[in-house]
DNA sequence: GATTGTCGTATTGTCGACAATACGACGAAC
DNA sequence: GTTCGTCGTATTGTCGACAATACGACAATC
C-alpha cells in the first residue's frame, strides 16, 4: 500500500499572467512546503526528517532541501545534530513558559499599536475573522484560524520587527499545540476546546481603540490558553517517558 | 598589490586533545567567520558579498558558504535578492527605532531577571567587565566590550529564549553602529564617545538586586545611546543620497 | 538623440556524486 | 551472561560542474 504523501511535491512555477516580477526560488517553495507540513501537523513533533527520501518526495536536490531545512532550524521548527539528522522540535514545558513570557511582552506592544492604528476596513475584517472562528467546530481548524487571526493583528500593528519576532516565536508553539490535539484525538483523550471569550474581548478592545484594555485582554487570553497547553504537554511527556520504561 | 584579507581562511579542524565531543562543522566555522567579519567591521554595511571569491578566500565550497550565508540572512545581517546577490544589511532610521523598541521590551525583562538571579561570582565578573570598559579608549573596542557586556547580562538572566531573540535583534544594530564609527573616523567627523554613566548605574542596579531600578536604568541607557546613533545614521544616509545626485 | 532590441558575461541557482560519520549488529574474550 | 571490539550500512557533510538569470554594453530603429 502506497503510504499517503506527507508533502505535496513542489509545483512547477505557475505561468503568471504577466511574468511575475518576484520569482519564487525553489528553495523558498521547499521552505514553505516544509513549514506548512509542520504547521499543519503532517510532519509531527519529534519526527525524524531524513534528507534523501524527503528530497525525492519533493522532487528537488538535497542541497536545496538542506538550505530550506537550515532556515527552519534557525526558525526553531527543526533541530539538527551533526551527522545525526534533523527532527521536528519537541518543546519542554519550561520552554513553553519562556516563549509565552516573551510573547506577552512583544504581543502586548503589538496589540497596543494595533488598537492605536487600526482602520475601519481592518475593523470589519477582524470582526468577520472572529465570527468565522466562533462558528468553526473542528479543533484543528480553530487552531489555524487563531494563528492567522493573531498574525493579522501583528500586521495591523505596523511594527515589522515585532511581527517578525512573533512569527518566529509562536511557530514552534503552534506546532506543539497541534501535536497535542492530534495525539489527544488519537488516544481518545478529552480535547477541551480553546477558551474563546477572551478572544472576543481582545478583538473588541482593539477595534474600539482602547490600547490598555487590549494589552490586558491579550495577557489574559495568552495565559489562560497556554497554561492549559502547558499542562497537557507535561502530561504528554510524562506518558511518553512512562512508555519508554 | 594583494588586497588585505577580509576574512581569515577557515582553519582545518584543530586536533583537540581528547577528540572533542561536539565537532564543529565546516558550515558553523564559516558562519562564525562571516559573522565576525561583519561584527568587527571587516565586511562593512552595504557591501556586496559575492559567493565565488568568498568561497575561495575561505577555502570551502560554495554550497557550504551558501548555507552559512542563508543563516545570516535569516539572522538579519545579510539581505539577498534572487540572482542579484547578497549584501551586508544597511538599516534605515525607522528600522533602528523598531529594533530598539523591541529590544527595550525584551532586555527590560532580561535585566529584571538578572537582578533577581545574579550570583556573587557573577557580580564580580560584571564589575570587572565594567571597569575594563571604562578604561578602554579605542571607540571600536568600546563598542565590542559593550556588546559582550550586554550579552553576559542576558546570559545571567537565565532566560534562553529572550537571550536568543536579543542576540538576533541587536546584531544588525551593532554592525550598523560599527559602520557609523568607522565612516566617521574616515571622514574626520567628530566621533562622540558613548555615554557611560547610565552603563555604570545599570550594572550597579543589577548587582544590588533591585529589578525595578535595573529596568529603568536600561531604558535610560538604551534610549540615550541609540537616539545618538539614530541621528548619525540619518545624517549618514542623507550624505550618501547627496553624493549619488 | 532617445528608445528599444539583442547579446555577452558575470553571478547565482540547482544538481548529482563522493567522503566522512554515527549507529546498530554481530562475534570474540572474559 | 556480559562486555568490548569490529565492521557494515544508512545517513549526513562536502564538493565541483552545469543551468538559469540579471545586468550592462552595443547596435538598430524611429
Amino acid at each position: 500500500m502506497p503510504k499517503p504523501a506527507l508533502l505535496l511535491p513542489v509545483p512547477a512555477s505557475p505561468p503568471g499572467r504577466v511574468q511575475r516580477v518576484t520569482k519564487e526560488s525553489t528553495r523558498d517553495k521547499v521552505y514553505s512546503s516544509l513549514r506548512n507540513a509542520i504547521l499543519s501537523g503532517r510532519l509531527h513533533c519529534g519526527e525524524r526528517v531524513k534528507e534523501i527520501p524527503l528530497a525525492e518526495e519533493l522532487g528537488v536536490s538535497r542541497a536545496i532541501l538542506r538550505e530550506a531545512m537550515q532556515q527552519l532550524v534557525h526558525e526553531g521548527l527543526l533541530e539538527s545534530n551533526s551527522y545525526r539528522g534533523a527532527r521536528v522540535i519537541e518543546l519542554r514545558p519550561e520552554q513553553i513558559d519562556e516563549i509565552v513570557e516573551a510573547r506577552i511582552l512583544l504581543e502586548g506592544r503589538a496589540v497596543r499599536l494595533a488598537a492605536e492604528r487600526i482602520h475601519n476596513a481592518q475593523r470589519e475584517e477582524l470582526n468577520a475573522f472572529e465570527k468565522q472562528l466562533q462558528r468553526e467546530k473542528d479543533p484543528l481548524r480553530v487552531g489555524q484560524f487563531d494563528f492567522r487571526l493573531h498574525q493579522r493583528i501583528w500586521q495591523i500593528s505596523g511594527h515589522a520587527t515585532i511581527e517578525k519576532l512573533l512569527i518566529q516565536l509562536t511557530s514552534p508553539l503552534f506546532a506543539m499545540s497541534l501535536l497535542m490535539r492530534s495525539k489527544e484525538n488519537r488516544d481518545h483523550h478529552a480535547s477541551s476546546p480553546l477558551p474563546r471569550g477572551t478572544h472576543k474581548r481582545l478583538i473588541e478592545a482593539i477595534c474600539q481603540g482602547t490600547p490598555n484594555d487590549a494589552t490586558r485582554e491579550l495577557e489574559a487570553h495568552l495565559t489562560e490558553n497556554w497554561t492549559a497547553i502547558r499542562r497537557r504537554v507535561a502530561e504528554f511527556i510524562a506518558r511518553e517517558e512512562a512508555e519508554k520504561l
